[in-house]
DNA sequence: TGCAAATCGCACCGATCAGTTCGATTTGCA
DNA sequence: TGCAAATCGAACTGATCGGTGCGATTTGCA
């Protein structure tokens, strides 16, 4: 797999000289470049040698950071996923009224799920699901899924303390997400829709999203 | 296994001589075993020398009947988006409650959209939509979406009767369809949930939408 | 500066695959 | 039955691509 630098290094080392494929300027060097070439061409059309060409390293010391093209990808994707939804379990933690904190999350988790690189992304993803069905199941559960568990932990204190009355509350977490993006994600992945959608569409489907919502499991007090 | 020959073609079409690449039975034939080997491999993964043992024809002919994989995959797509959406449209001709004609349609899409074959076809269609863009937007249109305009329609008619109160009737048919399979698509897709959804998983997505919808938009009638 | 390690550059391998060619074989109508 | 058209089958083409091997070059510490 990963070459998961195990190597503890010493101050020295660590300074300036590295072990073979156990520098990481470099190994970072070879990720930004793959993931340019994969984002702009896909999984299979992005060779090894565009990848090599637009990070500008050689096929040789490619092939001493990464087992194969397939562990390059992954940790890519590894990579990314966390860093897209670094700032969602944030927001859950707001003392404002559920409106306010529904509408912030929905807005969030839009404008991440229906960006270009993301959508990209999950292109990539669900077309190699069959060869690589691993690395399907963990995005998801590290992305979308882990999301829908934050807000399931947020309904489940809003539940508690009366603000919402909820019989199902996963299955209300994962309708809350799915309401966000209603109109906007499915287009998007299927091409329908090739432009990034506005501020304003965003708004639009998370406002219509958070008044559904209301009506359904709100207790009339808010 | 190959031979595919109980063809419902009569006997007077059946007996009469076709032009080279104008036998219906023969398209037909290599129609079935493609989308078994697509099925099966994917795209990418699936040669056309599969394809041909499958279909038990020979490369020439397949040559002959289509200009080229993607042309043949096309074919394929074309036929089934229409075969399965094809019973769509009578549900929401039904002079039932707006209540029970949405379970239905809710209940018949995800149960579209969530089997085994609709997936496969979907993730195959998103990871070449760069290929080919012009392919997922038309099996978006005709799947899908045409769905969503259908109930888009119905709703109107449930609005201007004065049984539900929509302001955005797009957007509350997206918001429905996405409802109805929100728990269910996107692990599916993913490959998160490799099983197919029982019905009763189905039931309680569905009757959860039917719920929540009726919530948000219902005048308190019905 | 010298030396060893890391990296580079590039040819090369082996395999795969879409699509072509063409002669052999089957099919079905006259 | 004869013949022409449709189909078969299998070799072949041309190109792509992931991955390897190895000598040349650069890098940085002693």
């Amino acid at each position: 797999m990963t070459e998961q630098d195990n190597s503890p290094f010493s101050d020295a080392e660590r300074a300036n000289r590295h072990g073979a494929g156990c520098d990481p300027a470099k190994r970072n060097q070879i990720m930004v470049g793959a993931k340019r070439a994969f984002m702009e061409r896909g999984f299979d059309a992005a060779g090894v040698n565009d990848i090599c060409q637009i990070a500008g390293i050689s096929k040789s010391t490619l092939y001493v950071y990464f087992d194969s093209k397939e562990d390059l990808f992954e940790a890519i994707i590894e990579q990314e996923r966390d860093r897209l939804f670094l700032g969602m379990a944030e927001i859950l933690q707001s003392g404002d009224t559920p409106e306010k904190v529904l509408f912030q999350f929905g807005t969030k988790i839009a404008e991440i799920i229906c960006s270009p690189e993301v959508v990209q992304a999950q292109r990539i993803i669900i077309g190699i699901a069959d060869r690589m069905p691993e690395l399907g199941a963990r995005f998801f559960s590290g992305g979308a899924m882990r999301a829908q568990v934050d807000l399931t932990n947020y309904l489940k204190r809003k539940v508690a303390t009366g603000h919402l009355a909820i019989s199902d509350i996963p299955l209300a977490a994962a309708q809350f997400i799915e309401l966000s993006i209603a109109p906007l994600w499915k287009p998007r992945l299927f091409g329908k829709m090739s432009t990034l959608p506005s501020d304003h569409d965003i708004e639009i489907s998370v406002s219509s999203a958070v008044a559904m919502f209301v009506a359904a499991y709100g207790n009339g007090t808010t």
